[in-house]
DNA sequence: ATTGCTTCCTGAGCGC
DNA sequence: TGCGCTCAGGAAGCAA
């Protein structure tokens, strides 16, 4: 599932390959996908792309902006062929040169959402700091940890605390801090938020590094599977290197990995 | 205010 | 071979 590291390599790959790209039409193949906030005929030319949490936003020369958001299954791939399909296309962005960037989407929950430059997307207000930004510090952190009953697991998942992590990433991170996902969040020493801001920036570098992680649904720009899959310590994995068994539960109705040995 | 359940959806994997 | 079941999960919406 797409989470920041894979959305960034997925902008990677469109900002070397459809920047400055006229689009002459954007296609609809399956209804729920596409969403136009205003009748627009002509988007003009894709000026530039940026992410923010798990968003992809692609901006246009006539002043509109495409909003993306891959969700669970949601590919953006891009095929020189305009006659060349996908097995699951949703939607399909045609550009002037007779190239094309198919939004690929099994399970159907992914969006692309059409409107002015300036409005406001609502879902982003509501998002918290950027973990690879100085906005996302110990003292951000520790202020938001303050009333948290619920486990740090799902107090990290939450997008309004931080803006880009999944369910993979949120298992890596507390590992490498040793933190046990059940912890109410209030609960957290100091210390350990630290190292929660410490190794969220460095899973997430080295994810990003990696071109992200392929369990199974993503691939990026140019339809590659990403190699961090091959760096993780607990996400699906039955053994810890520590020799113990690696548990698995459900909170929040999301799998938690973690080894109760080294996370505690 | 906070939290967690349900919903959307399809395909993979499993037992029989 | 094929059926039915469970599971995977991001985020909105809602209920407690």
């Amino acid at each position: 599932m797409p989470e920041l590291p894979e959305v960034q390599t997925v902008i990677n790959g469109l900002n070397s390959l459809v920047i400055g790209k006229e689009i002459q039409k954007i296609i609809e193949l399956r209804s729920g996908t596409l969403e136009w906030q205003i009748p627009i005929t002509s988007l003009g030319k894709i000026e530039s792309i940026s992410r923010r949490g798990k968003y992809i936003i692609l901006q246009t020369s006539l002043h509109y902006k495409l909003v993306i958001h891959l969700r669970m299954t949601g590919k953006l791939i891009f095929e020189r062929d305009l006659d060349k399909t996908s097995s699951h296309s949703r939607a399909e962005i045609i550009f002037a040169d007779k190239t094309k960037l198919i939004f690929d989407d099994v399970r159907t929950f992914g969006k692309i959402e059409v409107m002015k430059k300036n409005d406001d997307i609502p879902a982003l207000k509501k998002l918290g700091a950027e973990p690879l930004s100085d906005k996302f510090n110990a003292e951000y952190l520790i202020n938001k940890l303050r009333n948290k009953k619920a486990p740090i697991k799902t107090v990290l998942l939450d997008q309004s605390v931080i803006a880009g992590l999944g369910n993979i990433y949120v298992a890596e991170i507390l590992y490498r801090c040793k933190i046990d996902p059940r912890k109410a969040g209030k609960t957290l020493r100091t210390a350990q938020i630290k190292e929660i801001i410490k190794y969220t920036k460095v899973v997430l570098q080295e994810a990003i590094k990696h071109n992200g992680t392929t369990i199974s649904d993503y691939r990026s720009v140019e339809d590659k599977s990403g190699e961090f899959q091959n760096f993780l310590n607990v996400y699906g994995k039955k053994t810890c290197e520590c020799g113990a068994e690696i548990h698995k539960i459900k909170q929040a109705g999301r799998s938690t990995y973690f080894c109760n040995i080294c996370q505690s």
